[in-house]
DNA sequence: TGATTATATTACTATATGGTTGTAAAACGA
DNA sequence: TCGTTTTACAACCATATAGTAATATAATCA
């Protein structure tokens, strides 16, 4: 069964408490340690040690990073024995990173188009 | 003619230097005063005074976000005497809202469904 | 039980940044 | 030219947070 997803298109108003909680969900992809445990985990799930392995930090610093990313929601885990595999929870946070680098490539065309206008 | 965005749908590679530049553009929107502009910015153009009275902050403090808003390119201005104009640069932003808030709904579901399994 | 492994947590430091205050710059009007 | 209006900028402070070091917790194994 396909779900659809029902989308608000900015029906709603955007009050100010909506304006933290949105801002609270971007802040957590704005850290670059938690887009590589992010993109760490789009193939398949991963443990701890192998993420701590992966992006070579502290395992300390890999776990903070995930509770963050398990409370808002990003990502899910599953545990097996003292192993705990933390899996991405909704793909859609690869559609922001997709929208984030089309803007960031078409920024760069804006950019370039002005320094060198007409031509 | 309309111009289709070539999407990256995860072709390349994730550097850390890309998830440097993909947290920056995130770290923009993860500001509710900034992001209050940007709505503020959604049906027109707007001047730095106006904005100032829609979001009731000082005129140093929306002057210091729009800076920042567009030097990552989310906003463009236009200058008519001593006024200047800020416009949404890409629509694209509200698309990343609106995927923002739909995972926030479908996180509330998530953990509703938790809390109250079968029923 | 005691040792080991895997993960989480706590306390701490250094840095980044949001907001304020005061001032500068630029365009306009009298 | 002088004053006014509009926006930008610089210096400052308070707070938030990324990373580290040390420790706690929990499950497994010998």
């Amino acid at each position: 069964m396909v779900v659809k997803r029902k989308s608000r298109q900015s029906g709603v108003q955007f009050t100010e408490d909506t304006a933290d909680l949105v801002a609270e969900r971007f802040r957590a992809l704005a850290e670059p340690m938690r887009l590589r445990l992010l993109n760490a985990l789009r193939p398949r799930a991963r443990s701890v040690g192998e993420l701590v392995g992966l992006t070579g930090t502290s395992q300390a610093n890999v776990s903070k990073h995930l509770q963050l990313l398990y409370k808002q929601g990003f990502v899910d885990r599953e545990k097996d024995g003292t192993t705990i595999y933390y899996r991405i929870a909704d793909p859609m946070v690869f559609e922001m990173c997709d929208l984030v680098c089309d803007g960031i490539q078409q920024d760069l065309d804006a950019r370039r188009a002005r320094l060198n206008p007409e031509r």
